[in-house]
DNA sequence: TTTCGCAATATCAAATGTGACATATTTTAT
DNA sequence: ATAAAATATGTCACATTTGATATTGCGAAA
């Protein structure tokens, strides 16, 4: 259950502990993560909302469609720069981003 | 005036338009610039609160002394990613990382 | 089935971020 | 004032992120 996670995020390319239980992941190292996939998590169900496909949010950032569908994966190999530009870029505001953190963003706004 | 900010920002290495105006920056741009330099100045504010120094800071964090002032200085030759784990690593949350982009983070938390 | 539009995955060179180090500048203490 | 500690700034080799490109998978029509 754990290990298949912990494969997951190996697997994804994030560094998990040395040959330590997915337990071993410190508390902060468990939170960054987090960060990152909720953060994800919003450019997806965003785009979505706004019926844009992977190809065309890509244009508008200046990137390409295997990145958005990277970023959208929450792969380590994107930035959490590139995800915050891409939300701001899809009309999301610092406030909004501050409220899916503290976990009160509207509801309707995380889904697609 | 502007002006001046301007060429702070482009002095840091900013990319700020063409020839244009600094009010040439696209609101998205300001918005960006600004989740940084707020982040980055809780990571000053917080490390300080908790009597560190950069190099006890960076040692923490393994990083450099150089690397954390940049960081406190919000430069952009460094990245969102390390901020946030190294206000993780000063025992930020996650909430009170959104909280300070909503806005409502309790002011001494912001205050050296 | 086949075709079509979209998303996922892999690879790669170029761009950007990185820690380490050296050195300058500022701040603090005596 | 001046020495010491802390911070700022510059450089560099190395690592990671990047956009581009190609390819594959996948579901929805036809």
């Amino acid at each position: 259950m754990e290990q298949h996670r912990k494969a997951k995020l190996e697997e994804k390319g994030f560094r998990v502990g040395t040959a330590a239980e997915f337990l071993g992941l410190k508390p902060e190292e468990e939170t960054y993560i987090e960060i990152r996939l909720e953060i994800s998590g919003l450019v997806k169900s965003q785009r979505k909302k706004r019926g844009l496909t992977q190809q065309q949010l890509a244009r508008a950032i200046g990137s390409s469609q295997s990145r958005v569908a990277k970023m959208e994966a929450g792969e380590p190999s994107t930035s959490l720069d590139l995800m915050i530009k891409t939300l701001l870029r899809l009309g999301i505001s610092k406030k909004q981003i501050g409220n899916l953190l503290t976990g009160k963003l509207k509801p309707d706004l995380e889904t697609a």
